[in-house]
RNA sequence: GCCCCCAUAGCCCAACUGGUAGAGGCAGCCGGCUUAAACCCGGCGAAGUACGGGUUCGAAUCCCGUUGGGGGCACCA
């Protein structure tokens, strides 16, 4: 049996009366952490405004904004494995206000979300209730850790202040539309075309007649045409160009949340992130934000930021920017069923345009609008497997359509690679060859992505060639690659290569590399009127209503004519109504023809309410749907900047000063905080949500950053090793014993018998949580701290071990001992000058630490202070002048015993604004290097030199060491490589 | 299937970006303190860097391949 080390330790209290145990560590910590509460010693200072620091001090340093991202108040609480990145924020923002920084770090909660609501929903208690107790909690076990947080500028989002100016930012996004040939926003030159705009300006441009009305045809100079609309038209094209909308289109919809989701919200197996439930796509009327318009500035300004390369690729990825072209496909009108011979165009994306002529059929989604009608026969030359064994088209494509909406997004996916589909009765005019091609439908083709259409090229396209084989349908090569297709090539070649077989008496693609063959047939549809070069992307339009209670109310009605209204700043903030059931409906997790039903429907009063939104009071109905959990997310930074301000969201003298562009030395050209700390599971979701918010504020002058998060820095998680016994079944990790055998191999053993270890999360049913109040009680937060810190880099994951904890302990009690007697509880340091050895370390570790500290390497720093720390010990006595830079250098990790032993040493202000120790160069040179001289490769010799010894005389003493001399063996030198001091690599001939 | 990251003493991790494989911690062993043990103090051993090749005077570090682990994307036209 181990016998865990907390009980070692508090189970002797024989031990010296001041020893620095967890109990005198506890003491010390819950005093620090008062005195810095009642001294206001982390409050921030803003440069204007009620928020001063300590004392009411002024603004003074570099600003340095300093971020975690944002908690979600668990029921569960916290595990060991969630404070790792606060307190690494933490420690950098101790250490930057050391550094003279003006360091702004706090802490909010994002408290609106599924949880609570599911919990209230058990329960019959109010989410609201749930989610205060849980953040009591979360505060409470925050605080014990000792992070250095600005209190007064924390909040939740759902603070009816805060839910009051969110909604006030969805009025801003309500209010614009994008116009993207306007000059940008901000002072770059450089920077892409296109900005948000106010509707207001829109309307006035329209009725002003300088520019065309979308969706409506003909000439609008002089406002004709939009003089020519009545006003609910009016409003209804602006309604379309708002920067949030509505509209009806395929949405994620979630029978067993109750609820539609964010394409960002589904897994790429086609079930919800959270609860894993199957999700349909569904025809539905939601709201949307356009993030789509900021496509190109979400990617392009990825480089303005200092984020890992691996979010940035997976924002790329996510919003999948791909250049092609778009081309136009006649429909044929059968003659036989279709008198008037007219058909409509099918429009296509295509990233290979130059394969054009290889195009043999048409594919379009099943939701594609061409299938609300189509021939009511089988025009000739059907071949019976294209049909399905339907009677008419009609049926054929109604049987399919009916198959496809029912199949969940994990049916997809598992039907990936076999292809269905059926012909839908149309055929096309492939405009260079001329041919009539036929049109199928198929769920391989997705309705969300380009324009839902296809051409097909089964001689250059797996997939199509995988469709062309399975429906009989012709293969046509127009690329080979050098030397030509081998004789009796099937299949499709994506490869490199010349065009072939792509000629027409107008054009000619043949011999032409595939970037000219693009550009050639790109200018020729653009001057024949059949397509023009285009970009398009993966990302969707962000689906931003939810039909659940816990969230944010939209602050919007609709009137009689069911438009939206926005409700005015005056009316803010619309409240949750109560209900009297928080449950979504919810349904049967597979059933495809439920309906969303929104929770806020059910208070009838609420709904139906009579406004005077200024033309006299009316009727409106209230927008049932609540926001979805990312919104609070897409601010909150600013919000922190001061959270009592009621006259603004941000006041943008504070965004300037904290956030603004090049606001610090670090700070790049778009701004934002300068530093955000998180897991990697927020890269696509609630990044992107808040660059896009920022970028709508950015534009409406809201803001001076033109990005939120200027450096990104993602934790690797704390992860545990969990046991499992004989059965399979998890055992207590904590009472597991480990032997090692003589030869290294470890066995791990629980009550006698042999276990398996498995390493991955922490969590409940894996029987390994330890959680920070564990650790509190049985080391002290300053411990825990340290441990956390030591254990290894910050971006990467690592076990833990609560058997290691107890080397941290120790280098702490190692610490008190040096400056305080454990026996009498006196100060013990001297004030002799340090000797010079003592000095040589003392200056080699201020260096180090401050070079590991600057580069957020806490546990390479502490392993310096560790040695600082040895050295001491082994001194006879401790020298005050050495030991005052080591506690200051503790101070970032360890607040609490740093404090206390700072105190001790005589000093009556908090060492948190002390200055930083700084290295004196003349104790970093060392008298002597060792240099090593190697024969071949091989160390042979080692020498004792002056650091600044020249080449040459450093070749010379080397060429003379009796080792070389030996291994040189008469042998000549051809070549002698000197890096002086340190090493000399004697090449014999 | 495609892309990215990682692999160093029994364990967690360092190694100035090509220059003595070891900073620190855990565990282990020896000694001191102790009536004894724990704590504490002092000391010690241990890997040649997953494997195979290559480049170089010199490789943990760069290149190629293999194995093992982690992550992302996945009918995106």
């Amino acid at each position: 049996m181990t016998t865990p080390a907390a009980e070692r330790t508090t189970s002797t209290p024989e031990g010296p009366r001041y020893r620095y145990t967890p109990a005198l560590a506890q003491e010390i910590e819950l005093r620090w952490q008062d005195r810095w509460e009642e001294r206001g010693t982390f409050h921030a200072a803003n440069p204007s405004g009620a928020l001063t620091g300590p004392d009411g001090a002024n603004a003074s340093g570099s600003p340095y904004f300093i971020m975690d991202m944002f908690p979600y108040p668990s029921g569960a609480g916290l595990h060991v494995g969630h404070p790792l990145g606060f307190i690494a924020t933490d420690v950098v923002g101790r250490f930057r206000r050391m550094c003279g920084d003006n360091v702004l770090h706090t802490m909010g909660f994002d408290a609106f979300g599924l949880p609570a609501e599911q919990y209230a929903v058990a329960t019959g208690e109010h989410p609201r209730g749930v989610t205060e107790r849980n953040m009591v909690t979360y505060r409470r076990q925050l605080r014990r850790a000792g992070l250095a947080h600005d209190q007064r500028r924390s909040f939740a989002t759902i603070d009816p202040e805060y839910v009051r100016w969110t909604q006030w930012i969805f009025l801003q996004i309500f209010d614009s539309w994008y116009d993207a040939d306007a000059e940008p926003a901000g002072t770059d030159p450089d920077r892409r075309r296109g900005r948000a705009r106010r509707i207001s300006e829109l309307r006035d441009e329209l009725a002003a007649g300088t520019r065309p009305v979308p969706g409506h045809d003909g000439d609008n100079t002089g406002g004709a045409v939009w003089a020519a609309l009545s006003e609910g038209e009016r409003r209804d094209v602006l309604d379309a160009q708002r920067l949030a909308y509505v509209d009806s289109s395929p949405v994620n919809w979630c029978p067993g949340l109750g609820t539609v989701l964010a394409n960002e919200e589904v897994t790429s197996e086609g079930r919800s992130e959270r609860g894993n439930f199957p999700v349909f796509t569904k025809n539905l009327r939601q709201w949307k934000m356009r993030i789509t318009a900021y496509a190109d500035r979400l990617t392009d300004d990825l480089e303005l930021i200092d984020w890992p390369d691996k979010v940035k690729a997976m924002q790329r990825n996510w919003i999948g920017r791909s250049h092609g072209a778009h081309v136009r496909f006649d429909v044929v009108g059968t003659s036989d069923n279709d008198a008037a011979g007219a058909g409509e165009a099918i429009e296509v994306f295509t990233t290979r345009p130059d394969t054009l002529f290889g195009a043999t059929f048409m594919v379009v989604a099943p939701e594609h609008p061409l299938l609300d009608e189509v021939p009511a026969a089988w025009p000739d030359g059907t071949k019976s497997v294209w049909t399905g064994g339907h009677e008419s088209p009609a049926a054929a494509v109604a049987a399919y359509r009916r198959e496809a909406s029912g199949k969940s997004a994990v049916e997809r996916q598992a039907d990936a690679g076999k292809k269905t589909g059926v012909f839908t009765g149309h055929l096309a005019v492939n405009p260079v060859t001329g041919t009539h091609v036929p049109v199928f439908t198929a769920d391989y083709v997705l309705m969300g992505y380009g324009t839902g259409a296809i051409m097909a090229v089964p001689g250059g396209d797996e997939r199509d060639y995988d469709f062309a084989r399975a429906y009989d349908l012709p293969v046509v090569h127009t690329v080979a690659p050098d030397g030509g297709l081998p004789d009796g090539f099937e299949g499709a070649y994506a490869g490199e290569g010349v065009a072939i077989n792509s000629s027409n008496d107008a054009l000619s693609l043949d011999g032409l590399g595939v970037d000219e063959a693009k550009a050639r047939i790109i200018a020729w549809l653009s001057e024949n009127g059949v397509g023009q070069g285009t970009t398009t992307y993966r990302l969707n339009d962000w689906l931003f209503s939810r039909q659940r209670y816990w969230g944010e109310p939209f602050p919007v009605v609709w009137d009689e004519d069911d438009r939206p209204v926005a409700i005015p700043d005056s009316m803010l903030p619309v409240d949750l109504p109560d209900v009297p059931d928080y449950a979504p409906r919810t349904f049967e997790p597979d059933d495809v023809h439920s309906e969303p039903e929104a929770p806020l429907g059910r208070n009838e009063d609420w709904v139906n309410v009579t406004l005077d939104l200024g033309d006299g009071p009316r009727r409106y109905r209230r927008d049932t749907n609540t926001m979805p959990n990312w919104a609070g997310s897409c601010w909150y930074y600013l919000r922190y900047l001061d959270p009592t301000d009621t006259e603004h969201a941000v006041d943008p003298a504070l965004e300037k000063y904290w956030m603004g562009p090049r606001h610090n030395a670090t700070s790049g050209p778009a701004g934002g905080v300068d530093l955000y700390v998180g897991g990697v599971e927020h890269a696509v979701l609630h990044l992107l949500y808040a660059r896009f918010w920022h970028k709508v504020l950015f534009d409406l002058g809201y803001v001076s950053s033109s990005e939120p998060f200027g450096r990104l820095f993602n934790q690797g998680y704390i992860q545990a090793y969990a046991y499992t016994d004989s059965r399979g079944a998890y055992v207590p990790a904590e009472e597991v014993t480990e032997e090692t055998a003589p030869d290294g191999q470890t066995t791990y053993f629980w009550q006698g018998q042999p276990v398996n270890r498995e390493y991955g999360k922490i969590g409940k049913s894996l029987k390994n949580v330890v959680s920070p109040d564990d650790m509190y009680e049985a080391y002290g937060a300053d411990t825990f701290r340290l441990y956390e810190m030591s254990m290894g880099p910050l971006d990467q994951s690592r076990p833990w071990n609560t058997r290691d904890v107890v080397g941290s302990q120790r280098f702490l009690q190692r610490l008190w001992r040096n400056v305080v007697s454990e026996e009498t509880g006196e100060v013990t340091v001297t004030d002799d000058a340090p000797d010079a050895a003592t000095l040589r370390v003392l200056h080699r570790t201020i260096a180090d630490v401050r070079t590991e500290m600057e580069g957020m390497r806490p546990n390479t720093a502490i392993a310096k202070l560790i040695t600082l720390n040895n050295h001491l010990t082994g001194l006879d006595g401790v020298p005050r002048a050495a030991v005052e830079p080591l506690v200051l250098m503790t101070a970032p990790v360890a607040p609490h015993i740093a404090e206390e032993l700072w105190e001790k040493l005589g000093h009556t202000e908090s060492l948190a604004h002390e200055p930083f120790p700084e290295a004196d160069e003349a104790y970093l040179v060392a008298e002597t290097v060792t240099c090593v001289v190697q024969v071949k490769g091989k160390v042979r010799a080692k020498m004792e030199v002056a650091p600044d010894i020249s080449e040459e005389d450093l070749q010379a003493a080397a060429l003379a060491e009796p080792n070389v001399v030996r291994f040189l063996d008469g042998a000549g030198v051809r070549k002698v490589i000197v890096r002086a001091p340190k090493l000399v690599n004697i090449v014999p001939a």
